[in-house]
DNA sequence: CGGAAATTTGACAACCTTCAAGAGGAGTGG
DNA sequence: CCACTCCTCTTGAAGGTTGTCAAATTTCCG
């Protein structure tokens, strides 16, 4: 867990051996997930976090029409939830796709860490900027952009996000992606139908297959021209030092 | 400017005389916009950031094929930018929506002031998880509501935000809001015949006006009730004290 | 007053959603 | 071991909605 998190951190900002040590003392509580399962619910108060140690986790919003909305997907390493630690109520909920393990982190620990260690809590907010920014280029792909380009860029970024993370470890070409087809629907925002259709049409580009929870990209460079995919908002790039 | 960053930040945020008396000393730059004018483009690496002192400011997205992508509108008191303090290449535009004033605050000096201050530095972070909160919702909005309901919710949404900010000040049941239906369709991701055909509808159904950048809400509830607006993804109730 | 921009209206084609049904797999229970 | 059910994926057809194209009207500004 604590290696987890450090790594992540890491990625993208300086911790020296003080902030480290502290981040080593961090308590937390283990949870494995089914496919599924919630982790937190619309409108619970939770008063820990949530870092995904293994599996995807999704965050959705559930509507009156008992309508469901995917809003993000996120894989080991992530704090899917440091969005709620100063905010009360949860306006989202967040579930298992596929089985998961994830670590449960008091609030308080984290807040008290801020004291202690500000670089830590420095990290942790630029991770929720990140979120942010994917949530920005989300609108954009949902709102302005037709089915095929969607979903290339769709796949596009999750491919492009688990190779950052796993590196080639993953398999060349290969992303874990546990989604079913209306789940895709419910990401997106296209009906069954069309979704299908349009994973037929990308099939026959060549660029990538989807089956059985796992993507493959055969073509980079062809799926990112049809997404219109440019990962400059993704900020992978070592930023600044503190 | 400093009234006015202090005021929001209190609105969610416990500051005490330290705080405020660091907070007043934040150094600035005053700016006028005009309407349509750029604060920051995509690609830059700005070394401050925007405090809306006047008026109201856009968000957008640029593609490639110069189609342009609204993401959310700030009035004063917002920091539309806070997102960038981490970010080193804007992902996004902020432009003038109407003529409006900006303040500058230097990355530097929001950065120092949240070693000497921590709880100010929080009272930002909260802001940008609440910006967040409405990425979110507006992600969900444009993806999963057709046109009628999703403009009505967009219209909630700005008129909560302005009534939170500015009480009744701003006038019974009146919201500045200066977009054209072209921009409108831009947010909301249709097309301008679909807005203007969507903005007919709920016009005829008295819950609301919405002419010459000025919406009038008429029918509170029935305008929420067609938008299916709750506004608890804004998080304007008193949060837990830090 | 004149020209540009924004709003409004009409018509049509294209697209997407809905409805419906069939095929393939996984898991369960007899 | 097989029958059955449930779920996902796939395909077809019909209908409705939305986008595009085009043009008229109004408003805004110089």
């Amino acid at each position: 867990m604590h290696a987890v998190l450090r790594q992540k951190l890491q990625i993208h900002s300086a911790l020296d051996v003080d902030d480290i040590a502290a981040l080593n003392k961090l308590p937390y509580q283990g949870r494995d997930l089914a496919d599924g399962e919630d982790a937190i619910c619309q409108g619970d108060r939770p008063n820990s976090s949530i870092l995904v140690i293994e599996g995807m986790v999704g965050r959705y919003h559930s509507l009156a029409d008992g309508h469901r909305q995917f809003i993000s997907f996120h894989i080991t390493g992530d704090l899917p939830d440091a969005q709620a630690l100063f905010i009360a109520e949860m306006d989202h909920s967040i579930r298992a796709m596929g089985a998961a393990k994830i670590a449960l982190i008091p609030h308080e620990a984290i807040l008290a860490l801020f004291v202690r260690r500000p670089a830590v809590g420095l990290a942790i907010w630029r991770e929720t900027l990140l979120d942010a920014a994917i949530f920005r280029s989300t609108i954009t792909n949902n709102s302005a952009r037709p089915p095929l380009a969607r979903a290339a860029h769709f796949f596009c970024e999750q491919y492009y996000r688990a190779r950052a993370r796993f590196g080639r470890r993953s398999g060349v070409g290969i992303c874990y992606l546990p989604l079913s087809q209306a789940q895709l629907g419910d990401t997106l925002g296209m009906s069954i139908v069309t979704v299908n259709r349009t994973l037929q049409q990308l099939r026959r580009t060549g660029a990538m297959d989807w089956t059985e929870g796992s993507l493959q990209v055969k073509n980079w460079s062809k799926l990112a021209t049809i997404g219109e995919f440019d990962p400059s908002y993704l900020h992978l790039r070592a930023p600044r030092r503190l």
